[in-house]
DNA sequence: AGTCAAAGAGTTACCGGTAACTAGGCCTTT
DNA sequence: AAAGGCCTAGTTACCGGTAACTCTTTGACT
């Protein structure tokens, strides 16, 4: 064991070793080398940041962020839950969210929940054990352990893709149920009057939940019978259960003119489920989605849909995040 | 200042809180939390376990992983590069993954590259500063630096996506020119004489490359004209680039009886594009994507594809991992 | 010329766990 | 009955940075 000394070589270089080498005191390097972060304040002169910089390529230095985060109480990094990262609907919201955070040093931690409250209680639970500076969640639904864990983190939580009336603390996003019933209130300008629904299980996608809401609403609203709505699957939706759900739809009320789907996906699985019938698209039957997905704009005919910023909301949870995170550190410092 | 030490409550609880709490020393609780991972060996007794246990819930204490880490070196997490988060071939390759390695306790730090050699360089850098005890990357075109970072990181190291001759470490995956060979081939069998290939720029994606060459090899050894090969864009090719492309390839070689698409989702935009034309899939010309992804299936008429085990690719890249790393800390205790 | 502030670098202590070693109690073995 | 071993819990030291403070030098200003 003595040989661990011995060989230096072979270890990983410490800021120590730098410091050594350089001649100087290890605070010294630790300053140079987080230069940059604040302006010239307590800096060390540049040719001496200089040398050290070099003495680091040199040696193949990295900065053990482990230790420097333990000591400083910043572990640099936020927490983000999304349902699923095949969905480039959230999988946006995190690149939107990754472009605002890291201006400022921050990284996203990334999980999905696969559509699962309680995945996204363990989730959160093993995220919080490292301590990030501020946590990104998709919707309003959580356990009741997953916010006790929040409230007792005392870090910022910012709450997307939902706006919500009764946030944790922040929130981003839009009102899925409005955004469906504007879609219905189009579809009845456009002359349709028996218009169907068709999505998951409600408890399985608290959004999807939302957007059916939202259809009977605006259904009820316009004086329409709001009773055709179609229940197909679980969350994620697929593609293969719009498929299914059309047939369905059509056997069961053969009078109906359109559909809203929960997602461009279904919609588009129902497209092309009416094309292998023979069904003509719009004019037996009108279809539309919700998401802004490629497909919707891509396939032929296109599909109606409801296009969504997700690259906003994420740059907007992040910049809601930084500036929690900010205040918070200001106020500690009080 | 001196009120911090007044008031408990309001900082996070550490583990000497929960000791002293119980009445016995901070390495009990330790030892009482981390039981589980290993058999029974140096434990603490069944009754002191729950008690603690207990305080703990009591107390709302987690453990704090960043002090954890410092002090175990053992960062519980491996780091995981991918292309792209939307595209759900890599995302159930991180998926399979996340499977693969939760179980022995490791999370994965998911990072994307959005296809460019240099962001994949600074995304690694700042995973190796936070000390992975792994990395999955895709596919094996690094920059210099990258490669340099990896060797002197000293961990193990999964290349995923492409099997590759001359890998850093370790490889996973499957050859992208092979299974490209075997479409031409089979579309050869069914007939197929005139076939052409469309794809993103070969310097903006290394798997498009490998299928391009793929594609080639296979064209000259059957003596058929390799030269209708058509670039679209950059690395992510969308639908919208197989749309344009389709229109290109035939104003260009209007006898081309058949196309060999990059990915599903620019065959999927020629096939839309076809169906706008009216060009007749695949009486007037066939199509055939890569990727197995969920449009090729759900599209109407279905698109001939080559399906990847993406999820199985990235489970097997999470076994190798946690053999190579639990080898590597057997060799250290040497 | 003296005072004071700012800049640059060093010192000290500490963050919250865990490795490794130590110590006592109880049980088994010959 | 003594020796050895296992089980449980405590002790000590330390991981590699950084906060906060101190010290020295330099230069500007009165």
């Amino acid at each position: 064991m003595a040989s661990k000394r011995a060989l230096p070589a072979t270890g990983p270089v410490t800021m120590a070793d730098v410091a050594a080498r350089v001649g100087v005191s290890k605070m010294t390097v630790s300053r140079a080398l987080k230069r940059g972060d604040a302006a010239s304040a307590r800096s060390t002169s540049e040719a001496l940041r200089q040398r050290i910089l070099k003495a680091c390529k040199d040696m193949g230095y990295v900065v053990d962020q482990t230790a420097s985060s333990f000591s400083s109480k910043r572990s640099r990094f936020v927490a983000a839950l999304i349902p699923a990262l095949n969905n480039s609907n959230f999988s946006d919201t995190a690149h939107g969210l990754t472009a605002a955070v890291e201006a400022s040093g921050l990284q996203v931690l990334l999980g999905y929940t696969d559509y699962d409250l309680p995945t996204e209680e363990r989730l959160l639970r093993a995220m919080l054990t490292r301590r990030p500076e501020g946590v990104v969640l998709t919707g309003g639904s959580h356990t009741p352990a997953a916010r006790s864990l929040l409230r007792s983190a005392g870090i910022p939580v910012v709450e997307t893709w939902d706006l919500l009336a009764d946030p944790i603390e922040h929130t981003v996003g839009f009102s899925n149920a409005q955004a469906t019933a504007d879609l219905v209130r189009h579809l009845h300008a456009r002359g349709y009057r028996r218009i169907a629904f068709l999505g998951g299980a409600p408890e399985s996608d608290a959004r999807g939940a939302e957007r059916r809401q939202g259809f009977v609403q605006a259904m009820r609203a316009l004086g329409l019978d709001a009773k055709r709505t179609l229940t197909v699957g679980q969350a994620p939706v697929s593609m293969d259960h719009g498929a299914q759900g059309v047939t369905q739809l059509l056997l069961r009320w053969p009078d109906v003119q359109a559909v809203v789907c929960v997602s461009d996906h279904a919609a588009f699985g129902a497209l092309m489920e009416c094309q292998r019938q023979g069904w003509a698209v719009p004019e037996r039957l009108a279809i539309a989605g919700f998401g802004g997905f490629e497909v919707a704009t891509a396939c032929h005919p296109r599909l109606t849909t409801v296009a969504v910023d997700c690259v906003g909301i994420g740059r907007a949870a992040g910049g809601l995040l930084l500036r929690a995170i900010d205040a918070a550190r200001q106020g500690q410092r009080l």
